[in-house]
DNA sequence: GATCTATGTAGAT
DNA sequence: TCTACCTAGATCG
């Protein structure tokens, strides 16, 4: 269940858990297991996130490099701690917590030039204090490429992916087929901000909400959605469902292999 | 039990 | 633009 706001919620939470102490490190399917005996025992220094990757850092030993791609997940247990069930990439074991990671497209150990080379090619994160919006505006007011691809773009945005694109897009009014060089710039100014909100509330409440209270479900009398990933949408997912500020179905189109949504009526082209 | 789907990305064509 | 890949839950029959 990624994007970057569920990264930086599980480097905030590995740092409180693990952080500052010996972490049995282990991969009971195999796959991890030469990297993971080689920071087994060690202290995790820290843990970080940069858009969709997370970095635990072991010190001299290396940097455990994770990307859960599509549907890798972190388990969340107290002691005791069990027999591995199905197939368990990387299993960390603390003092008073563990857990088990599943599914990853990347679980590898890299040193720091590593590490450095994958954040040098992702775009500004909106949910880093470092982060540089203007390099982000560099390549999208220049394009001619979609804003809903360049959005999705990790060398453009890092961090953002289908649900933060599709919900963005809708509340500034934006066509996703709108060309990066024909967007305003002080309406980009707005989706940056907004992103950084967004994002901030996703990793505080570990969901995606972006429903202005007048919009909820409850105030306008139209069907609640309830959807596996849990937060409250305008349009991602909701093909065919009346657009909750006019009505309007939502439409549904396939983009470079992705799932696009938009409300043809608030997003006119 | 088989099939489909997914908040993603890299590499081949 | 396509395909492969990693996994589990939902859906189909």
């Amino acid at each position: 269940m990624p994007e970057g706001h569920t990264l930086h919620r599980l480097a905030r939470l590995h740092k409180r858990q693990y952080a500052g102490a010996p972490v049995e490190v282990s991969s009971p399917q195999g796959r991890f297991a030469v990297e993971a005996s080689k920071v087994d025992g060690q202290v995790l220094v820290g843990a970080e996130a940069y858009g969709k990757h997370l970095f635990h850092d072991y010190g001299p030993p290396g940097i455990v490099h994770v990307h859960l791609g599509l549907y890798g997940t972190f388990s969340d247990l107290k002691p005791p701690v069990t027999e591995p069930v199905g197939q368990v990439r990387m299993r960390m074991v603390g003092r008073e917590h563990w857990t088990d990671l599943r599914g990853p497209n990347r679980c590898e150990l890299l040193d720091a030039a590593q590490v450095d080379a994958i954040k040098a090619r992702l775009g500004p994160d909106p949910l880093r204090r470092d982060a540089k919006p203007d390099l982000a505006w560099e390549r999208i007011s220049r394009s001619k490429v979609s804003v809903a691809v360049l959005l999705m773009d990790q060398a453009v945005l890092a961090g953002v992916g289908n649900v933060y694109r599709a919900e963005v897009l809708f509340r500034h009014g934006v066509a996703p087929m709108l060309p990066g060089k024909a967007l305003d710039p002080a309406l980009w100014k707005d989706i940056w901000a907004d992103l950084v909100l967004l994002m901030r509330v996703g990793v505080r409440v570990g969901r995606i909400d972006t429903v202005r209270p007048e919009h909820l479900p409850k105030a306008t009398g139209r069907a609640p959605r309830v959807d596996r990933h849990g937060g409250e949408v305008y349009v991602y997912r909701r093909t065919g469902m009346p657009c909750l500020v006019c009505g309007t179905p939502i439409a549904h189109k396939d983009l470079a292999g992705r799932n696009l949504y938009w409300c043809p009526t608030c997003q006119p082209s």
